[in-house]
Order: C-alpha cells, then structure tokens, then sequence
DNA sequence: CAATAATTTCTCTGATTTCAGAAATATGAA
DNA sequence: TTCATATTTCTGAAATCAGAGAAATTATTG
C-alpha cells in the first residue's frame, strides 16, 4: 500500500514517540504503517512504503509480536506471510502496557528478595524496612497486572474514561 | 555514608532496572542509595560511595529532581547542599509513573490532531477514523493523568492492594 | 569586594544501539 | 528432491547515549 503525505508524517511521528517507549523507531514506524492499512500487507509492502531494509522490518515485526501487537495472516495461494495490527486502540494500549510491564519488572522481585534476606541476615533492619517496602510495590504490581489479564478490554476503556469519577468512588469505598 | 555490600548489590540491582525504565543506570544507582540513606547527604558523599564522577551525580540529580523523587535540604553552618530521596514507595511510585506519562506523551496529542486535521482535509476517513481513534486514547490518557493528580498516594495504595476485586467492581457499575 | 568552596555546563571518549546489506536458512510447489 | 522464493540471522557501519574530566558559573563567607 502506498501512502499518502499525512500518512507518512504521523509515521514518523509514531516512531518519534516509540523512540521515548524504549521501541526502536523503525519497529513504531512499521506498527504505525500497520495501523493505517486497511488490510493485511506483506513485509516487501513495509519495506518500500517506509523505505527501510527487508532485515529491518523482519526485526520489528517479530518484536510487535511479541507485544501482541500485529498478528500473522497467511492468504491461500500466496506463500507470504500477511500482516494486521490490532486496530483498537484500548487493546493496543493493554497490550503495550502489558509487555512494558512485564519487561521492566521482570526478575526485580526476585532481585530485591535476594537481598532483602541478605539485609536480615546482616540484622540491618534500616536496610531490611527499605528493600521490604520495595518489595512490597514490586510484588502488588505484578499482583495488579495478572489480576488485569483476567478482565476485558471494554473495562479498562470504560474506567479510563470515569476517570477522576473512579478515584472519588474508590476515595468512599 | 559508607554501604555495605548488601546494598551495594541493591543498588545496582537498581541502577539495572533504571535502563529498561528509560533511566540512565548512575541515575537510577543514585537514587537507590539516597533511598538506603537513613539521612540526607551531599553530592561528594554519593561520589564517593558510588564511585562516580562529580559532573555525572550532579546531572543525576537534577533528574531525579524533575521526577521529584529526592529533596534538597540546608544544614546550618555548611554551604553544601543536601539530598533526600522520597521514602514512601507508594509516592515514589506515582511520580515516576506521573513523570514518565509526561515525557512518552509530550505534544503527542497536539501532533496527531494535526495530521488528523490534514486527513479530513484530504477526505480520506479511513485513516482520519485511525487518528480520531488514537487521538481520543491519547487525550484520555492526559485526562486520567491530570485526575489522578488530585487525589492522594494513599488512595492508589488502597487502589492497587484492591487490585483485581477493584475491577470487578468496576464491572458492575 | 575578594577569596574560596560548591555546583553546573561543556566537551570528548567509549559503549551501546540501530539499521542496511549479505549470507544463511526455511518453506512450499513441481 | 530440486528449484524458487520468503524469511531470518549475521556482520559491520553509522548514529546515539552515558559518563568522565575540565572549564565556567554561582553562591557564601570573611
């Protein structure tokens, strides 16, 4: 699919941002060029709209797959793979959010125990009170994020646009 | 202060997890310590115990100022100044998150509504549809933001040790 | 208003990351 | 199995970023 000027500049406006979410700018721009196609392309189509490498776009597309964020299509008679976006926005944002996380906070837990107990052992309490509390926010977000796995995307959606509502009700609760 | 090596493996357990934040590694070090200083220290004190150049924890702390997550504080009869970390995990926390928003979604909303204009423009409403799309995430995103700012840490405390019975209730409104 | 101590900004180097192109591998049809 | 083509992995160049040291600036005290 070719694109149009508008189209191009809110690519590159994607990648920009991408760059600030720790995602490497082709792989935004190969997300952002997926967002805008009405159907399914192949990576040959990704290169030359976007004018990057064949090994680039092999690149990105297997890390916006592992935010869950295209998904593989195969068309009968054709042996090339076909890829989509997950075109709603609320899905992507979970998604995101969802592999951030897990990459961000991946083994802390397990870190900090580490030496939580090597604080305890040394009796230093101070230290021990410190990397407890630590502890204690690392493991509830984990906590949280499994607990929002199980709930449907029309939720977050739904509390995202209460917004401040939610925090009052909560505040009574 | 001097730090045992307990700490000193915490600390650059964090600093390790300040990468994948986006956080350069002697930033995040430098503030994992100040959050293991039973009091506030000054900038040569952090040099020393981190081994890190004088310039190097003065551009950390002026980060780490940004996110608010350390204080300066005078002590009479010396020049220097003195620094605190944030002690309440919960608030730490929440002012990374808060600081971070911030920066990912910077002028991203004024960007896309402008390529969202030029689309309208064009007629083309298929991606015009995209942009409105993204442009209401992104704006509700700020809205959340801007929200949860009026409310106190202990609200997302009590918020997040809820976690996913929250969102069951949420489901029933 | 010096003199001196504290802090910040600037510049340069080394490390890391991104990405294009080449080489290798995998897949499917005949 | 062989051929053609799609895809991935490897390699090196270019760009970017972190962090040390020097230079400049700012603040404090006599």
């Amino acid at each position: 699919m070719q694109i149009s000027d508008t189209q191009k500049r809110f690519i590159r406006r994607w990648g920009e941002m991408g760059t600030r979410w720790g995602i490497a700018r082709s792989t935004a721009m190969v997300h952002g060029y997926l967002y805008l196609c009405r159907e399914a392309v192949n990576a040959e189509d990704i290169c030359s709209a976007l004018e990057l490498a064949r090994s680039n776009v092999s690149t990105s597309l297997k890390e916006l797959e592992q935010f869950r964020l295209v998904e593989r299509e195969s068309k009968s008679g054709d042996r090339r793979t076909f890829y989509v976006a997950v075109s709603d926005v609320w899905e992507m944002a979970r998604r995101i959010l969802e592999e951030r996380r897990r990459r961000e906070t991946e083994g802390a837990v397990a870190a900090v125990n580490e030496c939580l107990r090597a604080a305890k052992e040394e009796g230093d309490s101070f230290t021990a009170a410190r990397m407890e509390a630590m502890q204690e926010l690392l493991s509830t977000a984990e906590n949280v994020a499994d607990a929002a796995r199980r709930y449907p995307t029309s939720l977050f959606r739904k509390a995202a646009l209460m917004g401040g509502k939610l925090l009052g009700l909560i505040a009574k609760l």
